[in-house]
DNA sequence: AAACAGGAACCAC
DNA sequence: GTGGTTCCTGTT
């Protein structure tokens, strides 16, 4: 891998595995856009455009320092995708949704944005989480003017925590409105603290994850998953019910069952076979 | 326009 | 601990 920068764009090349449609579009983050030349996606602080012509990635708005010190772990480049396709692909249902969903790569979102975002996924659509998530950013977030275009943050905790449950629901929250204001609170107050969870295992870091209001066992995967390194989660939703059903099992009865079975099958390279699984189902639509 | 899609909470048992 | 019902809103 080798990486150039010229004018506020960092040159990415050598790369392997490495998709950004398949990345993006497998249900893992919400704030990744395609406008016509690439993905623009508003990450932390920053706007960026992410450009991949097969060879080459381009990001742009970002330096060198930025790729060391962001997103050469925001998009897993540590990891050696290659060594886990093989593992997996010894399954044979394994290695077709490998063949189709080639390049994903789990990305290591931020653990505030993460928890929020999926308690707010629950009994939603990706495309209406996406809207909730770009007025609650809209409403409460900080503003940012890329290539003089408008773009706003992601809310932080205290903005949150200080919102009433009615301006949440202004922003197309619903019921979920008065978990995000809880939740947003114990984070505030330090009752749960995001950060630590990456330091303990599995296990403890999904009970205390738990104790957050609207987040249950698929939610709490999710962030687990996505946010905080865990790569054993295995979210279980009804698309993964359906295509496991249908790859694996005719009667997997409750999604406890489904979790445990991808846990002994996958073991550790869960998380990254449900990543797999669920773009093949979503482009497949199985079951539909 | 009624039905449907989608996880967690909550309440029985 | 399991099973059934309810919560909200955009889409069909």
């Amino acid at each position: 891998m080798q990486v150039k920068y010229n004018s506020n764009v960092l040159e990415v090349e050598g790369l392997t595995n490495f998709h950004p449609e398949h990345i993006f579009e497998c249900g893992q983050a919400f704030r990744w856009n395609w406008d016509g030349k690439g993905y623009v996606g508003v990450v932390a602080d920053k706007v960026v455009r992410i450009i991949w012509d097969g060879a080459t990635l381009y990001i742009e708005n970002a330096t060198l320092k930025d790729f060391d010190s962001f997103w050469y772990n925001y998009f897993d480049l540590q990891t050696n995708y290659g060594e886990i396709i093989d593992i997996l692909s010894k399954d044979p249902v394994m290695k077709k949704a490998v063949k189709y969903g080639w390049g994903i790569r789990i990305l290591n979102q931020d653990p505030w944005e993460t928890l929020i975002s999926f308690i707010i996924s629950a009994n939603n659509g990706i495309k209406r989480i996406k809207s909730i998530i770009e007025r609650l950013s809209y409403k409460f977030g900080q503003k940012i003017i890329w290539q003089d275009q408008e773009y706003y943050m992601f809310p932080s905790v205290e903005a949150l925590a200080s919102a009433t449950e009615e301006e949440l629901r202004e922003c197309g929250c619903g019921y979920r409105a008065s978990y995000i204001q809880r939740t947003a609170q114990l984070v505030k107050e330090g009752q749960i603290n995001l950060n630590d969870l990456r330091n303990i295992d599995y296990a403890k870091a999904k009970e205390h994850l738990l104790k957050c209001p609207g987040v249950g066992p698929k939610v709490a995967d999710c962030i687990l998953l996505f946010s905080l390194g865990k790569r054993q989660a295995f979210p279980v939703d009804v698309w993964i019910k359906r295509i496991m059903e249908t790859l694996y099992y005719d009667e997997m009865k409750v999604f406890k069952d489904i979790r445990k079975f991808a846990e002994n099958k996958f073991g550790l390279l869960a998380g990254y076979a449900q990543q797999y699984l669920f773009y093949y189902a979503r482009e497949k639509k199985i079951g539909k």
